[in-house]
DNA sequence: ATTAATTTTTAGTCTAGTCTAAAAATTAAT
DNA sequence: ATTAATTTTTAGACTAGACTAAAAATTAAT
């Protein structure tokens, strides 16, 4: 079965929401994501319950089937490949590439996505560190945690990010943080969660728990 | 202005038909092409002509105005980029990337396709030997001949094709025939305009005039 | 356990882009 | 120069996907 530009994105979304919780997924905080009305969500959610891509009770909120959940997963690989794309071979900074790829990802052609993952050599993530699932639909397991997670004078290397807003990512970028990055925390503030790091041997920095919980880091 | 796919797909198919003649252009052809109805060509030309990408009069046909040339220009200008990217990128052969470009060509970012264009080294012309429209819509003038109007023992090369139907090219690939063949016309037939050529040294084969005519060669 | 606040759904409307059927204009044919 | 054939346009209807306003269900608060 064909998915409209639209459906791509109701489903992607819902993806989304999902990944974080077992609950099911409101309606309001669909038609915040995808802007939309409340009104709106209700009536595609109907359309994707009917192709047996959610699962959805009045009132009760809505859940992706194995169908639905493969179909987002599908649009994410091209997202995160056309990222990779932009990056690497056309030159783009990674605050720069979310919009064009959310053009790309709707580009429909299974021997199109094979054959640029391929030309990138396989990657394993996208240039924000977000791992990149498998033709299959298997996303590879990297174990990374949050920045605020880390412990009081650890050292950790920056893995990618949990957002990947340009405003989030430029800021990132002017306080020199960058994928791969070594960082240490010499400071951690009880009262507003704010931490302070030293990236290599340079002087600390200063960053609010905000920033912080949408930083990825392995130990 | 902003240009919704359909718009683009009208303007682009009006371009091509100007191409070809001095006439103004016909409902019928335009619905011919677009695979729509004459009625939604008719309903489509009015908002055109209401945005000022086309002159319309009535029942008398429709022209691109400066304005919808240069939109018509800048969509053909990214099919051919993503041609080249296709075919010289992703290993892609000549008949297999209609299809993809067509989706493509509509990806709205002004520095993406440039930086494409500089990543492909600046190409001229597309794996059809199209010529690729610059920035600034100009076409690069190649002043090819269609292999129909070579005169007889004339040798040429063969240099692009007028169509790119997957038909069309699977047939010159089983011919042998590629961009930068040499071609020797060793017969005309008078009576149904079909040609036999020589290809480098190779045994004469035959072409119907229909073929003929959609070969680009330069003497 | 009612009432109030919030969320979700229904009902009805709108736009873009398509369609069919019928009317009008143009072109071709006698 | 009429008539016939063809082309084009109008009129009205449909679908996808959005909206607003009002109704219904759920959740929170007293």
């Amino acid at each position: 079965m064909t998915t409209s530009l639209a459906e791509e994105n109701y489903l992607k979304i819902i993806y989304r929401l999902c990944e974080g919780t077992k609950e099911d997924i409101s309606t309001n905080s669909i038609a915040e994501l995808t802007n939309n009305k409340a009104a709106s969500v209700t009536d595609m959610l109907q359309k994707l319950a009917e192709k047996g891509w959610v699962t959805y009770q009045k009132y009760q909120g809505v859940r992706l089937t194995k169908i639905g959940e493969s179909i987002a997963l599908s649009i994410i690989r091209k997202h995160r490949l056309w990222e990779v794309f932009l990056v690497e071979k056309l030159g783009y900074n990674w605050d720069e590439v979310h919009e064009i790829a959310e053009q790309l990802e709707h580009i429909e052609s299974e021997t199109l996505i094979n054959k640029l993952d391929s030309f990138l050599d396989f990657p394993k993530i996208d240039p924000h560190g977000d791992p990149i699932p498998s033709q299959e639909g298997e996303i590879p397991e990297l174990g990374y945690l949050h920045l605020s997670e880390v412990k009081l004078n650890e050292t950790c290397t920056l893995m990618g990010v949990a957002k990947d807003s340009a405003v989030f990512l430029q800021l990132l970028t002017k306080l020199n943080l960058s994928l791969g990055a070594r960082l240490e925390v010499v400071e951690i503030n009880t009262f507003d969660r704010s931490v302070s790091l030293k990236i290599a041997e340079e002087k600390p920095i200063f960053i609010s728990y905000e920033v912080a919980k949408n930083i990825l880091v392995k130990i």
